[in-house]
DNA sequence: TGAGAAAAAGCACGACCGTTCGCTCTTTTC
DNA sequence: GAAAAGAGCGAACGGTCGTGCTTTTTCTCA
């Protein structure tokens, strides 16, 4: 247990890590649900009992998968945008990137987020919990990021950053949906209109606008 | 073969009418991947076999579950809607109807076209093909009646229905979402609220505009 | 390099899955 | 009243699942 080790991963860390990045993949695409342990020991090469080995049950590796995402979504998604100004400019750059995820990542793939809230919304236990827990996470931070650009002066004073977020998140599930199931290369571009839409609605009259000049605004919020 | 055995149903029809809704029920809480022929058959007090015969095979009972499931939707939610004026006045309706729906059925017992498109959206087959099938049904008849609500001159020329139906939807999942994870009692008023403000923007201006005298709008359309 | 720890494999278990088959009992048909 | 069809049961099959227990291999570090 010396410092050295600490920085050197150990074999097991190494191998913990591999069996989360392919357990990650077959979640994916088949739902924490379809997530079995031999599919991850033979997508690996591996005996179903050394990748056991690595998690105390089949629970803790869902939710190991759960935090997983949830670390790369935050990553991807939300601290990026924490460098540009409080606001609207932070909270369009925030959903250019979730945008961009669910397009290039979560599309070909599928999103964790939406599929595991399906399938444990009705099954109580610690997966189920997690998967609240972590969803009530990054909605604390949207809500707070859209708190920001009203006080900002940003948006109107009657928008209610859960009302707001909560309709974000449905642009995010619809496009979801319709580019998955019925696989319309459309949905991105609907997306991104109801998000310019929505987002215009609230958006405070004068600096930037109800108008056309609006998408001009998301647009220098993205370019910066 | 004659008419009076045309009109009673046989034992065979009425058990194959037991199993459907034994099964409507359990897929709607487990998904059609948690519908088990050992599940129906217990909740039933039959025998797995029983059960079976009534179906060719599991994937030919998960259709006719989602074919049940789609008839079900389109007579609580879209008939009822037609015997209102075209336009506005129907649209609203469907929605409120919609609304009906997922708070008293779908938010306690989880939606088929919502658990079944996250579930199969990535898995080839019949099922899948069928999930795709009723659900561009009932769009296509919700485009219409959007349509029908632009060519009436209550929405503006500016609104593409596909685009439209496309937020509407994204609202109800986002609804199903908030109520069914997070248990959110508000996610109901959120989701009026956002259909409220949608139609809102894409009204026509000077008839029903967007303004507060909108709802009003909406409420008598509902109380007619 | 060798002792000891860590990692992975091997094996078996009980449970549950969809499906098949042969059988019984009832209902309909001729 | 005999023959045929319908309906359901019970047992079993091959398969997959998560999960223990034991053994073997591999790594680690003095």
């Amino acid at each position: 247990m010396t410092l050295l080790r600490s920085t050197r991963p150990t074999k097991g860390e190494q191998t913990r890590e591999r069996v989360l990045a392919a357990a990650q993949a077959i979640a994916s695409r088949a739902g924490l649900e379809g997530l079995t342990i031999g599919g991850i020991a033979e997508q690996l090469g591996m005996s179903k009992s050394g990748v056991f080995a690595h998690f105390g049950s089949r629970e803790d590796l869902q939710i190991a998968v759960i935090d997983d995402y949830a670390r790369r979504f935050l990553d991807a998604v939300f601290y990026p945008a924490l460098t540009l100004p409080r606001g609207l400019p932070r909270l369009t750059a925030m959903f250019e990137h979730w945008l961009d995820r669910i397009q290039f990542v979560d599309i070909p793939n599928g999103c964790i987020f939406i599929s595991g809230a399906i399938e444990f919304d009705d099954k109580e236990g610690p997966v189920r919990d997690r998967m609240v827990a972590v969803t009530r996470a990054w909605q604390r931070e949207m809500h707070q990021a859209a708190a920001q650009a009203i006080s900002e002066g940003h948006l109107i004073q009657e928008c209610e950053p859960e009302q707001l977020v909560f309709e974000l998140y449905g642009v995010m599930l619809a496009l979801h949906h319709d580019a998955r199931l019925l696989r319309d290369a459309r949905a991105v571009r609907r997306a991104r209109s109801a998000f310019i839409r929505t987002i215009g609605y609230y958006a405070r009259p004068g600096t930037q606008g109800r108008d056309g000049r609006f998408e001009g605004w998301i647009a220098s919020g993205l370019a910066a």
